[in-house]
DNA sequence: CCACCCTTCGCAAACGTTTCCGCTTTTTAT
DNA sequence: ATAAAAAGCGGAAACGTTTGCGAAGGGTGG
């Protein structure tokens, strides 16, 4: 049951392996004739192309490997198929590893992953931490950064305007009349995150409220977490009227927390998530959230990736992505008196 | 910027280059004192090892392949996230593929992978037909697929016991005194969902019931697709007491209709799910479904594929893991004079 | 009819490993 | 002390491709 070779062909053709291989590769120095004979007994006895074989003597792989934290969160699964979708059309082929927001992990899967000789990274750093032990090895592959929390290493990023997401998404609840919004989220251990909350200050600023926080010393966000929190939340009297939340995640364990506790959504209390998620999308649901393009920073990464790997001369270059807001249901005007 | 090889390793070091592998491979004949200064120079050099040059002398790469439909589908990225995990503790990396329910894409992608030298393959096919031009290819890989719809090519397989799944969960709903209970979800196309079908039928004629199935020609389950639908069933007068979907996408797509139609769930409707994806467990959501053991889904299907891999005289083995119902807060005792 | 060019193909090197085989050199046993 | 065994290492083949170079053959122009 030996893998049939290019030589199986070339024997049973009758010509030299050379010879298959360049009719395999559209050369033009091979007559019409014998490269019609190569791919028939290539039909015949079902040839595949060895890619590792390949891959050595062109020196690349067209493999390009992902590095995120988990696919349980649905703001990956839904990047990663984007990604792999793209990639695929344009020729590379997918190697996913996961972290477990775990920064050894995402070590470890870096040099894996550049052993595995893939020809580019696109990475979703889960910290901003310095990444020192993996600064040896960055600049052996091109890697493009999805988020900016590691937007001080010498690489390209792309990601969403974190900090005009949360300004813009402040900015409307003050618009619907809000004045007491509490901000929903972690500030500390991402760069991205600390740029959510310097939006949300930002318009607070701007618009002569004064900022409150209320966050934990967990890393991550999750719709466990978010609820644990809202219960805390919930357990005294109410001092908001509308809460902006760092990620959809939190917004929705916010909003499980709120049910059990009996504050309605939005009459009570207007809520506002941040990633539109698939989920924030049902109608059970139904959360006004500020989004991230998708499907533009999976294609715009892929393509960054490209070209980096293309022109390995080119400067890094960095891009940011609009946010916007999508209206649901779950903020409300308020009406004056109210306040 | 030339990558660094064993070569460099060797000539730094003054070994012949066999030495450094070995000293690498911690294989006995080398002296505590060569070894030491060959991984020192590794250290020094940054060296690591090419995987693809190792894996075409050793004739295996240790990734495998894992085939599935969408990623947008949190069934499937909860288990690939179980599957990624596991396989990498075992050594193994995985090359994800998405065939976005075209039959097509799914023969493309299996042949790449085996042109890619995977180990194995891990699949989850969209369909239940013949599968003809994958044939030729399937037993040049090892492959386990997740799901019975191909149980009848000679390949192991596992899957949850989606018959007895559903008779489960229709007899819980005739416990809960229901007598008229809707199947929604297809019957067609796909064995997996023919089975569930069946338990269903199973648990009517066992019980005395009369089967009534509420069905669509699209091929797969959607949220969307459930919403739809049920919004037809809820444009006539209610005739039942109680529904079992085929997946809980359908019926959180039904959830949503429902809410519009103001039929309320479960005081009006009793509602069964099949999955226990991680949205069913959303407080807002609070499906009662019949749950998959995913976990145990994931590893048992590495596991099997190892298992071929690293015996390929084994016989195939077809392994059915049993559902277990979660009860939530969709369905409802219905008091007797209701019916 | 000869020289030259172009087409078509074969040979062999190269990619970076692992591993078998064999050669020294050292250790052990007698 | 000598023979045998063991330890430590180098040489080279092999894995399956691509591709530069050279060679043979046929065709064309003078």
């Amino acid at each position: 049951m030996r893998k049939v070779t290019i030589k199986d062909i070339a024997k049973a053709v009758g010509v030299s392996y050379s010879t298959v291989s360049r009719s395999l590769s559209k050369s033009p120095e091979i007559s019409l004739e014998t490269r019609e004979k190569v791919l028939a007994a290539c039909r015949e006895y079902g040839y595949t192309a060895n890619y590792v074989a390949k891959s050595m003597v062109m020196g690349k792989t067209e493999i390009i490997g992902l590095i995120v934290s988990s696919m349980d969160n649905p703001f990956m699964s839904e990047l990663s198929d984007y990604i792999e979708r793209y990639a695929r059309e344009k020729g590379y082929n997918l190697m996913v590893c996961t972290t477990s927001h775990n920064e050894k992990q995402e070590d470890e899967v870096f040099r894996l992953l550049v052993g595995r000789q893939v020809d580019g990274i696109i990475f979703f750093p889960s910290f901003s931490t310095s990444y020192d032990n993996l600064k040896p090895f960055i600049d052996g592959v091109p890697t493009v950064f999805m988020s900016e929390n590691l937007r001080d290493l010498p690489e390209s990023y792309i990601a969403v305007d974190n900090r005009e997401g949360t300004r813009l998404g402040t900015e409307y609840l003050h618009r619907l009349n809000h004045r007491k919004i509490l901000y929903f989220g972690r500030r500390k251990h991402s760069t991205t995150h600390q740029l959510r909350a310097q939006g949300y200050m930002d318009a607070c600023r701007e618009l002569g409220m004064e900022p409150s926080f209320m966050d934990s010393d967990h890393p991550f966000s999750s719709i466990q977490k978010g609820y644990a929190l809202a219960r805390e939340l919930f357990a005294r009297p109410l001092a908001y009227t509308a809460v902006a939340a760092a990620t959809d995640s939190l917004a929705i364990g916010m909003l499980q927390a709120a049910g059990e506790a009996g504050v309605r959504i939005p009459e009570d209390l207007s809520l506002l998530g941040f990633d539109d998620i698939i989920y924030a999308g049902l109608p059970v649901i139904n959360l006004t959230t500020i989004r991230q393009p998708k499907e533009a920073m999976a294609t715009t990464a892929v393509d960054m990736l490209l070209d980096r790997i293309n022109n390995p001369m080119t400067a890094y270059s960095h891009i940011i992505l609009a946010p916007s807001l999508v209206e649901r249901g779950s903020c409300q005007r308020l009406s004056c008196q109210n306040n």
